[in-house]
DNA sequence: TAGCAACATAACGTGTTAGTTATGTGGCTG
DNA sequence: CAGCCACATAACTAACACGTTATGTTGCTA
């Protein structure tokens, strides 16, 4: 069991989160920020996830449609934001992810 | 395994499906007709699943809307319909719903 | 502290979704 | 075979999703 309890999710928020190619490409390209983004000078790939304007630029939709889309997805709990000398990191929220991967086996 | 392949699953066309609360309410009911819908005349509930008039009733939209939830749920594979003697009957995938189960803990 | 870079918010257009009522269709059934 | 019952389709409306451009806000940094 995990160190902290899951909280229960809003199944229908996670999933109306998740019901967008262009989300699900997020959260492809953040299992591997290092392969996906370019290097980043402050805020480690790998412990603080990929900026918003890397996301942004490769999804190829203006910076407010990018940073909505991460808003969804950080407001369903599925990304986690944290920010750091004038840049936002995201990275995946993997407890999140394997809490509803565990619900979605019961639906 | 089982005995036929899973077809490969468009997982934005389902999880559209799926991020709807009176969608994620029908696939519930259908866990267990016999328990959610009135006995049928014809069709048995275990075999062929809930009518669309139960369904639409208990949902408590009108008929259109309610035949085009189940439709969505159809057309991404999520349901199956069966027609028999001027009703049509509807059940789980569950071949799909596992399938969906499996990608959603690779997600 | 002035300027700028990163991100957020506002305002707007457009397509899609979900609901409605009205009407069509097709196959039991009397 | 006439009627009816179950379901599908059409047409319309309201709300929402997603894109845009324009503008705010915030906090490094020179």
């Amino acid at each position: 069991m995990s160190s902290r309890v899951a909280h229960a999710i809003d199944l229908e928020v996670v999933l109306k989160a998740l019901a967008s190619a262009r989300r699900l490409q997020i959260l492809e390209w953040l299992k591997d920020p290092q392969t996906h983004f370019p290097p980043q000078e402050h805020g480690d790939p790998v412990e603080h996830g990929a900026c918003n304007l890397y996301i942004v630029e490769k999804l190829g939709v203006s910076q407010p449609a990018g940073s909505r889309h991460l808003k969804v997805l950080v407001d369903a709990g599925l990304v986690l934001a944290t920010r750091r000398k004038g840049w936002v990191y995201y990275r995946r929220n993997e407890d999140m992810l394997s809490t509803v991967a565990d619900r979605m086996a019961k639906i």
